[in-house]
DNA sequence: CACCCTTCCTGTCTAGTTGACAAGAAGATA
DNA sequence: TATCTTCTTGTCAACTAGACAGGAAGGGTG
């Protein structure tokens, strides 16, 4: 970094959010339907820009949650998906947008605020096959959180964060079933999982509303990363 | 991402680089001294300010690479790290900056430039291990530069980006080892980097200035994405 | 030219892990 | 009781990683 002083460019700085949940074993995406221009009606990630000059991105991206869907994720652990910065992503002008992903077990249903139109859960299937073009960016955006999210699967406790607790440990396959796109065999699923120390800890035992036999519950455990990781099905 | 307009919060856009390289065996990072306030005197990760509004961010990283250090990388791949953007990370107002990571084969002494007193490679030994601290947070970058290398090695051909070619397998071992800081078997590193097809392509057979045995030389091959992994020993 | 030294490369063995699949356990329901 | 569903445990073959030995291919030295 070097010690000039000068004239600063006019350079906005925005945040977006990458919010995931599960949503009847489906992987869900929160977005917007944009009430002002540009791409005003198209659908985006929630976002906006920063404040003032003082104030913390990570608040920031909190606050616009707020205005903008009416949700409180200040527990929650945000996870900074980078900087994009084209210079022709936002036609008003240069505007840097610093992007965060964050995970969620069962939400509230989302509702609009002052900035957007509407707020809503959408399956966030494989952008790829996606029928919607996002507005700016954010189809890369979503891309580059889903993937995250897929790879922090395998060495982090992050599938935890999907389910409320207490939960059943095909609760927890679900996740990453709907997360990875793939199916696993119940029975290795649980010697590995069963397999990491300090990933899942027991609780008490509790019939699911459901048929069959009741399943055990578990709680997330004190481990954050995971030895041995949980590994996906090698596609190529 | 909403659609205000109001007058924009002074806020400057920074670049900031981790340049990694393997010097006589060893992991080597390129620090300027700075020659200006604040951190005048004191060691920092080459970088600087965007110039303009409308200046791409890589292309800002790139240029005060030229300047600092009189490097040319135009060539190679920079990954980004992410934004650091703490309202407090800078004295003179709020900075966010936007950390870059390239990785290079053996590359010439840099020169001083324009902005920096003098640019040198320093080992890159566990930052946690450091003796004298870097400016800024600079500290942390370069944590996360070195982190986000180690695990790139595993699943990417990143390895023999830092391999002048054609090189050896024992080139190859070397980058692995010095980046991981762990010794592995030579028997088992050749079997696992044969067996990931499209890793390394042979070439011709040179003898090296070295005693012993020549070694087959090797150039990278087509793959990016490693199939499978080259794992690093679990530690815990 | 023996012989040793160094480094490269290949092979073998064991222990552990993965994927496929079967079978038992524990409830609800007819 | 029989049957259905779902959870849980067990088994077995195929594969992989780590440890290690030993041969191959040069150079140096008497």
């Amino acid at each position: 970094m070097s010690g000039e002083t000068w004239s600063p460019p006019a350079i906005l700085i925005a945040v977006d959010l990458v919010i995931l949940t599960l949503r009847s074993s489906e992987l869900h995406v929160l977005l917007v339907e944009r009430g002002t221009e540009p791409y005003r009606g198209q659908h985006a990630l929630p976002g906006g820009f920063l404040n003032t000059a003082d104030e913390d991105i990570v608040d920031a991206a909190l606050r616009e949650l707020r205005e903008e869907a009416n949700l409180d994720l200040s527990r929650l652990h945000l996870e900074q998906l980078g900087a994009y910065g084209g210079p022709d992503r936002d036609p008003r002008g240069r505007v840097i947008s610093i992007a965060y992903l964050a995970i969620a077990p069962e939400l509230p249903e989302p509702v609009a605020g002052t900035d957007a139109a509407r707020a809503l859960w959408t399956p966030a299937a494989d952008p790829l096959s996606r029928t919607t073009r996002l507005a700016f960016d954010h189809d890369q955006i979503l891309a580059d959180g889903i993937e995250r999210a897929r790879t922090k699967l395998e060495r982090t406790s992050l599938a935890t964060a999907f389910c409320p607790e207490p939960f059943t440990l095909s609760d927890l396959q679900q996740v990453y079933e709907a997360v990875w796109g793939v199916r696993l065999d119940q029975g290795n699923f649980y010697r590995k999982v069963r397999g990491v120390p300090g990933f899942v800890l027991p609780a008490g035992e509790v019939r699911r509303p459901t048929k069959g036999r009741p399943a055990r519950l578990y709680k997330a455990g004190p481990r954050t990363t995971l030895h041995p990781p949980v590994v996906r099905p090698t596609l190529p």
